[in-house]
DNA sequence: CGGTTTTGACCAGCGC
DNA sequence: GCGCTGGTCAAAACCG
């Protein structure tokens, strides 16, 4: 797919537009009430705001946690894994504080290749043991740009997609 | 022809 | 200490 923005940015826009009202969704959580199609999971980061990010001010309101206070009931690990952390990661260091920003959304889509106006290349795929459906890693085609993107689909609802974008855009998109 | 997808293998942290 | 799960890399295949 070299499409990169193509038809799919449009839907994934529509979904937007869709919102019978769009006066005021910016700073109440009936946002979920205006959004029946996307909904938002959760979002962490380690300091300051992100507002860089790709699609932040026509969304809703993130949800901010702080980065150690995560914790999976489940039997997941909430780690960000040992390649990122490997290097503020010292024996003697006792807290690895990564500038890492998550942001998890659930999209309602047939497709799982939601367009944000920035151009991905897949790097894996991977079956979770707690989901039917494999997951997709994505990461910003746009060298110098530590963006990743994991896309699976919700394990009891095929028809949401939950995308999870990691770190912040160093360029701008492709729009 | 370039860039991307694809698939398997490999690696590393965590749990037991 | 071993096994598991999740995440990444790499080589080949594929498409525009």
């Amino acid at each position: 797919m070299s499409g990169g923005t193509s038809n799919n940015d449009a839907n994934f826009r529509s979904q937007l537009d869709q919102s019978p009202d769009q006066n005021d969704f910016t700073d109440d959580q009936s946002t979920f009430e205006q959004f029946p199609d996307l909904l938002m999971i959760d979002e962490w980061l380690d300091e300051d705001h992100l507002e860089s990010s790709m699609m932040s001010e026509s969304m809703l309101n993130p949800v901010h946690y702080p980065a150690n206070e995560v914790d999976d009931s489940g039997g997941s690990s909430s780690h960000l894994g040992r390649h990122t952390a490997r290097e503020t990661n010292q024996s003697s260091g006792r807290e690895r504080r990564e500038i890492r920003e998550r942001v998890a959304f659930k999209t309602k889509s047939e497709i799982e290749i939601l367009e944000d106006g920035f151009k991905w290349r897949k790097y894996g795929k991977k079956m979770v043991k707690n989901s039917p459906n494999p997951r997709n890693y994505y990461r910003c085609s746009v060298e110098g740009c530590p963006v990743k993107k994991r896309v699976e689909r919700d394990r009891e609802d095929p028809m949401y997609v939950i995308t999870t974008y990691e770190g912040i855009h160093n360029h701008q998109s492709s729009f």
